[in-house]
DNA sequence: GGATGTGATGCCAGTGACTGACATCAGCGT
DNA sequence: ACGCTGATGTCAGTCACTGGCATCACATCC
């Protein structure tokens, strides 16, 4: 047996989803999370940059999973197909985890620090997908507007993944959201467009 | 002659940009800040939520412009084009002001902090033209993916513009990001794509 | 023209996020 | 036994940000 329990890290990270859910993210101290994981103050802030980033733990796993998945798809396959591709592997983080998602989404959509983080994750994210396109041979343009347009399709899924009820399954969301981008940026003179709907 | 010297607010903005200019935001207490604009450290946070949002004053007025240019749209403009030609628009807001433009680029760019606040803006920015979308008839899925394609082209364009030398028009570079927008999301069918690259 | 209200500011004390410096101590290799 | 290392604790300090209260030029009302 270690000098100390195990699995600090886990720990602060448990601690503090328990507490941000309870009180509330501002009415939580980085001293509370720490005392419930039996752990001093500083030592949270040995593991986590900050407050924020003790709920973005899985962003890196994440990135890590779709660049991956990027730079492995057929040479053959378009920058946007390879990304909505490495998007429908990452169901396997999501599927039969919804109702977690949803207490850690509640606690982010309540705090605008908190949406700034995700937000900045998701650009990473972006950033490094499009990093992954330009190796395989995109132009900068193309691999940017490719991972943007990726990272929507995602979070239009996403969003629709923790709105199903009961739960669907992840890689058909994203199957649908690229259907509807693909119909929302059609060249002009091939688009079929309803007509539009009288004021509210 | 009023009681206090005028302008409170912007003495305080450009105070805040030189400073952060000369030593890094980091390294600029919001109590430099408010002694540069001759006004007490409490006074600049009467004016100003936090550090960051000093140098996100515009961000406001570029959003009104955007609703009000989409909600004022033929209603025979399909989502995407609305927001497009909104965009368009605000060339008047940039054109001319490279320079400046730059140097609150750096700044940003340098510090993780502000870039959450920029992305939180254009978030928020997104989410307006996705209401301001719906409100001309568009599916909910439908202004949300065509408001961030044009955010998508925004900063596609933006960046290209603050790089450009001699400063070419925002609005001529808005359209060229359509155009590659579309290419890279062309149905696969009509797609043409070229030969993938070697690594490098 | 004096009382009264108001808005922008100053001043002060407090909380809490985060940092730097240094101490501690189990386990590990030598 | 000895020293090294890595994870932790402890403590003091800075600074972002907040709440409360005082001030005072100006406008308004009677």
């Amino acid at each position: 047996m270690g000098r100390w329990e195990p699995d600090a890290k886990g720990r602060l990270e448990r601690a503090a989803a328990e507490l941000y859910g309870e009180r509330g993210f501002d009415k939580t101290t980085a001293a509370d999370i720490a005392a419930r994981a039996g752990l001093a103050e500083r030592t949270f802030f040995r593991h986590f940059a900050d407050k924020r980033e003790v709920l973005f733990g899985r962003a890196g796993q994440l990135q890590d999973l779709l660049v991956r998945s990027v730079a492995e798809a057929p040479a053959s396959a378009a920058p946007l197909d390879a990304v909505v591709a490495a998007f429908r592997l990452t169901g396997e983080m999501f599927d039969g985890r919804a109702e977690l998602s949803r207490q850690r989404q509640r606690i982010i959509d309540a705090h605008q620090e908190l949406q700034e983080r995700e937000l900045i994750k998701m650009a990473t994210l972006s950033a490094a997908l499009t990093d992954a396109l330009r190796r395989r041979g995109a132009s900068a343009s193309e691999a940017g507007l490719a991972a943007s347009a990726g990272v929507a399709v995602f979070l239009s899924a996403f969003q629709r993944w923790l709105e199903s009820d009961p739960p669907r399954l992840f890689a058909e969301l994203v199957d649908e959201a690229v259907v509807e981008l693909r119909a929302v940026t059609a060249a002009p003179r091939t688009r079929r467009r309803r007509p539009v709907a009288a004021r509210s």
